[in-house]
DNA sequence: GATGCTTACGATACCCGTAAAGATA
DNA sequence: TATCTTTACGGGTATCGTAAGCATC
């Protein structure tokens, strides 16, 4: 048993049991891949993988046990080159962040402009994805850290810190009817219903995206059913439409910008929805290296919770 | 990074630090054990040993967060093999039980006679120790099962069953005061108090030893503080003791045989001591072999708990 | 001087990649 | 037929053990 071995199994399940693709993704020849299969299973006793005549479908159950084993054996080894790095003062490597678009697009640049003055050798992946996408990578290894502001406070095997408090806002066309109606609230010196908003046709994020769950939650609470009328993954798509006039849009308040977003307004809405937690994640018992320690370190520091 | 290398890494720890010990312990060379260890702190990049000048003495920062991980991983090697032995089906191989005295001579016999019916080609290595040198063995993976009174139940990374209930009793020679005692006290209804026991000098387990610290703790709780003139490991140096007139035993009561320790007698005490529950223990997540659940199973079937 | 670690070096075994053959869709 | 896996084979490399050199106690 040795760690090629190893890692090919693994590579094996992520490339769905194609070994060619193995091959090409662990840098070695086929021929290479399979006889490495072979004589893991030769020296185990036992078959790992599921064959349909030469073609491998899926794990036979004492492959099953084996693929736990080895995930955490391989993340074990990643640990020790980290820990090498940690204490060889390196300031050089790759570090993997995956994260959603509004991070990577509105908080993130601050974070990574200090970041990069620090570690200008550092090379940075920035990995988008949907939440559920960010917790798998975190888990699997693939990814350093996972920043989003759903998902991953509840995964088993990953540890959370507090990233950022944010609010969701109303953004909506200049000169649209909601603008004048909140100029004469503040007049009386009212603000803003839920109501107001689900009154016309809503552009937000996707399900299970930055904070959609608290938005729904939010309405639901009020006895209200907004209009959804179109959802995407970012923020810029949404202020896109919400300009061609297909509605009023709910975004993250950091994602409005009123020098660039000159044909729209912001509508602040801090007092209907309650405030969203962006939290950045790691792999529990995974040892960083020092610039990934630091990293976070810069995203938590800004942070009062 | 490779196997050997881990293994390495760790049997030097277990033979503090003499690298010839340890080329022995792993059948191989002393120049290939200082190889790799080079070889391994070359590729990370630091100094895993504190050296001076040719002698290793201790470990580096970086050397003991590597030792523990590096014991995770041959943990989770081990359990790769075992998985292997688990689906073969194979009937052989050694089983390693750290258990005490007591339990070796008075509870096991029974239940490895069992299992020697079942796997008959299985080698047993029996290890007498302390419970804390079981808990010691298993946690290290020297160890597959151990088997104590004492000391298992909350040593992290372990899990217990409980395997049998018992009680202490009092042994003294015949024709002690105490054995006209208790003839007179069952006459008129009654029972052995703690007061009559600690009235004599007592032979019993050392501290940390077979329920010695519930004996302890009884005493105690009765406002009494017998004197103790002998300790020993076992129930039968306290029986021959005990023959030679140097005081009263307390003993497991299964430890005495009617038959066999003739000039001895067995006085009940189970309304004076609480039960000891003896539990038998395995490594928190490491994969076991059939006939090592098998053995647990054969243990725990005879325990009502 | 005895023990213990390192370096040098030759033999061996292992791992890798190319190429050809066989199997599957 | 195109894709994929296995087997065969040769070159390269890593590992291992012996032996010699050197440091530590």
């Amino acid at each position: 048993m040795n760690f090629q071995q190893l890692r090919i199994i693994r590579e094996t399940l992520r490339c769905q049991f194609n070994l060619t693709e193995v091959a090409s993704r662990l840098y070695t020849s086929q021929s290479g891949v399979s006889k490495h299969i072979k004589d893991l299973e030769d020296e185990l006793g036992l078959a790992l993988f599921e064959r349909k005549g030469k073609r491998l479908l899926g794990l036979t159950a004492p492959g099953r046990e084996l693929a736990k084993i080895v995930e955490r054996m391989l993340l074990d080894a990643q640990s020790i080159k980290n820990l090498a790095e940690q204490y060889s003062q390196q300031d050089q490597g790759t570090l993997t962040v995956a994260t959603t678009h509004t991070q990577a697009r509105y908080m993130l640049p601050a974070v990574v402009a200090q970041f990069r003055l620090r570690y200008p050798k550092v090379k940075l992946h920035l990995h988008q994805g949907s939440p559920q996408e960010i917790a798998q990578m975190l888990s699997s290894g693939e990814a350093d850290i996972g920043i989003a502001t759903e998902a991953l406070g509840d995964v088993e095997g990953l540890i959370t810190y507090p990233f950022h408090r944010w609010h969701h806002a109303v953004v909506i066309p200049a000169g649209h009817a909601l603008e004048k109606q909140v100029t004469k609230l503040a007049k009386a010196g009212k603000q803003l219903a839920l109501k107001d908003i689900a009154a016309y046709p809503i552009i937000t994020y996707h399900e299970g995206f930055t904070g959609r769950a608290v938005l729904e939650k939010t309405f639901q609470a009020a006895g209200l059913t907004p209009e959804i009328v179109l959802s995407a993954l970012d923020a810029d798509v949404i202020k896109s439409y919400v300009e061609l006039g297909l509605g009023i849009g709910i975004v993250a308040s950091l994602a409005f910008n009123p020098e660039r977003d000159l044909g729209l307004r912001l509508l602040d809405c801090t007092h209907l929805f309650p405030a969203n937690l962006t939290r950045i994640a790691v792999r529990e018992g995974q040892l960083q290296r020092q610039f990934a320690d630091d990293f976070i370190a810069l995203c938590t520091s800004s942070c009062k919770d």
